[in-house]
DNA sequence: CTTGAATACTGAGTCAAGCTCAACATATTT
DNA sequence: AAATATGTTGAGCTTGACTCAGTATTCAAG
């Protein structure tokens, strides 16, 4: 509480991204909610479509979306269940593993996905508007710096 | 996905942010479970502590406490409950309006709210670690400069 | 081939942290 | 005196998780 250094600065910044967020999250969920999609379903397409090293087709077992999520295969069965009476997914058979799921996105999954991505963008674009294009970049590179590092040394 | 103007970039910033606030908040928690200080009581906490215009007494109302947490004043009542049987808040009468409650942080609670910032600063140093202090002091600015005009021209 | 492990589904019951609605007591304001 | 404001309470609902236990299928190793 007495020099201003580098510790305040890291504080700062933790509150000042915390306040971000949550507009940010708080505009896109207001934006959202007409396409009734809900955030759980937003994360888990996203979650979904980010799939790991399937560049190609975006398919992921339900144990994977569990594990990506950070939540108990029991639950994500229950997740997909609403994913797939909206339409948005199917469960298909693995041919490689009859006792695995696979997940794909339908039509419906992809179409969704669009919109929660046009969405993030455009409030994104909104919230950070009062900021140069140089800031911003400066901003992301900063950000990707901190994400690269934590990537490269995780301390569970 | 073919010329990376500013859409892209606001966007990969939302995707950055949510990333680093995603780690941020995991950790703090984690750090935090130890003493029993759920997420919830501690935004209460921190929503108490930076009272307004009291700069000298942290002391709020329970309706105040609601509006600013975008929680209804039935789940502040709830809240706050919880906050006082832990012993970190205690409900006094108000000398000026004898309907209403002023909450006011008790020993304990200014000690787990000590605890609390320190976890704060500790979690978002280590994770700023890697990013210089010149761009820690940019990232700063930028995102309150975002913040300013967000709140001068807020279009709920 | 049998056994054990893995993958997923299901049901039951729990929890936290919100919500609404409705009723109520007490104060304040008009 | 009547209307309004502040807070409390109870009941019941919702979301999005959790655990535990049991089942069916399939796979992999002995």
């Amino acid at each position: 509480m007495t020099s201003p250094g580098p510790a305040d600065t890291a504080a700062e910044l933790a509150d000042a991204l915390t306040r971000a967020m949550k507009r940010i999250r708080r505009r896109t969920m207001q934006r959202l909610e007409p396409y009734d999609i809900t955030p759980a379903q937003a994360r888990a397409l996203r979650t979904l479509a980010h799939a790991p090293g399937c560049e190609s087709a975006e398919t992921m077992r339900l144990s994977e979306l569990a594990e990506r999520l950070h939540i108990a295969p029991r639950s994500a069965t229950t997740v997909v269940d609403a994913l797939e009476e909206a339409g948005l997914v199917a469960r298909t058979p693995d041919p490689a593993d009859r006792r695995a799921v696979r997940l794909v996105l339908t039509a419906a999954g992809h179409g969704a996905l669009e919109r929660i991505s046009q969405v993030r963008h455009e409030v994104a674009q909104q919230y950070f508007a009062p900021v140069s294009p140089a800031e911003q970049d400066a901003l992301l590179r900063a950000l990707r710096h901190a994400e690269e590092a934590y990537e490269a040394e995780p301390r569970p």
